[in-house]
DNA sequence: GTCTCTCTGTGATGCAAGTCACCGTTCAGC
DNA sequence: GCTGAACGGTGACTTGCATCACAGAGAGAC
């Protein structure tokens, strides 16, 4: 499916307008369901992958197939490993799966090659998505190198609540694997969150009570 | 100070010619002695960092100062940080510090953008360097999500000997430094190695027996 | 030689967090 | 309605590591 342009110019604004143009010739988007893997540790990587709609969950494994999480991606950015992965057909480290329905755009690795060099405000925006992933990635060092678990829980059920609203659909399963917790840890820290008064405990949903 | 070209083909190899004309030109060479900080968290960067000579690290800060070591920069490597945070001046959210004398090479941002567009192979250099960067965050997080202490400080001694050679001129306290740990539990740890017959603990040095 | 500083070894103790075990509640599907 | 699965709560235990405290062993300065 190809893309247009009014489209593209909302996700990803300050690109000059014959790129805009080009990205919707050659781009083409498809569409994921929530659950997919768009993204194998070792998969070999062919194209650029940019997000148009939904939440993609980055994680990293380890040899036993440990799933430990370390970022987001939302519309608007961009996978930076598939960046110059593609260029080489290099091999994938992390895993990437949908966390919600929605859509991606891919661009095949000689477009990305020819704009870089054609325009400056592509370039400007790899580099800047790398710079943000990067980002990411030192504050994930943070959390568990500076953070304990109770820190890192308030800080990710504020992050929750300023995107989905506070009341949070989400089991403390979840939340634990996201953290690369336990379930029981994190019951107990939101026991004792609930009994300061911060939020309330529900099946399936946690209520926010603090702004 | 400038550099020749011959120096400049050994660091960076596969560059255009054209390219390490302009860089010898352009370039300016600062040497560096261990213990100086090259970069604090929250400065500007002007310039784009390149390593001639010397071993540089890396660190990450909390608000207390704590220093967690995150990865070394060795010679022919880049500063990936320093490439779009010039661009835009904006500010280092890590600590570089020299461990070794050495020296570094500034590329004026101006030059920075101009190769961008026009060399393929500075542009597929710094995209090289920000993944090579990206897989060491990638390690970091590794170690201390799935790794205890003893592998790491295993994986540590391997890589120092690879590097310097079977006799290791460090102490402890600098080990636990690099490892985020503390001096007593790396003291535990090796006095454990050596029973197994794996090293030999002297003075202000570590002597690695195995292959 | 003695003094002092750094480096190293080691026990005691504390604590955060992971693990195990088990149970009650809720809810969807039959 | 019953049943099984998912979810949530909680006690008991283990573990990996930090911290504290202290002591002995080089090694250089004088």
């Amino acid at each position: 499916m190809d893309m247009d342009v009014l489209q593209l110019k909302q996700l990803f604004p300050g690109l000059e307008s014959e790129l805009y143009e080009e990205m919707a010739a050659d781009a083409t988007l498809r569409p994921v369901k929530a659950g997919d893997i768009l993204l194998r540790v070792g998969q070999t990587i062919r194209s650029t992958m940019l997000i148009a709609e939904g939440v993609i969950k980055l994680y990293r494994e380890d040899e036993d197939g440990n799933e430990f999480f370390i970022y987001h991606l939302t519309p608007g950015q961009a996978c930076s490993l598939s960046f110059i992965c593609s260029a080489r057909s290099e091999k994938s480290e992390v895993l990437a799966k949908a966390l919600t329905d929605g859509s991606v755009i891919s661009i095949p690795p000689e477009k990305m090659d020819e704009w870089m060099g054609k325009y400056k405000s592509w370039y400007q925006f790899v580099l800047s998505s790398y710079r943000n992933r990067f980002e990411s990635l030192l504050q994930t060092i943070d959390a568990i190198a500076f953070s304990t678990m109770d820190e890192r829980l308030e800080f990710y059920l504020k992050r929750q609540v300023a995107q989905f609203g506070k009341v949070l659909n989400i089991t403390h399963q979840e939340i634990a694997h996201d953290l690369n917790s336990s379930r029981e840890v994190i019951s107990r820290l939101l026991k004792k969150m609930e009994s300061k008064g911060l939020l309330a405990l529900h099946r399936n949903s946690i209520e926010w009570l603090q702004a």
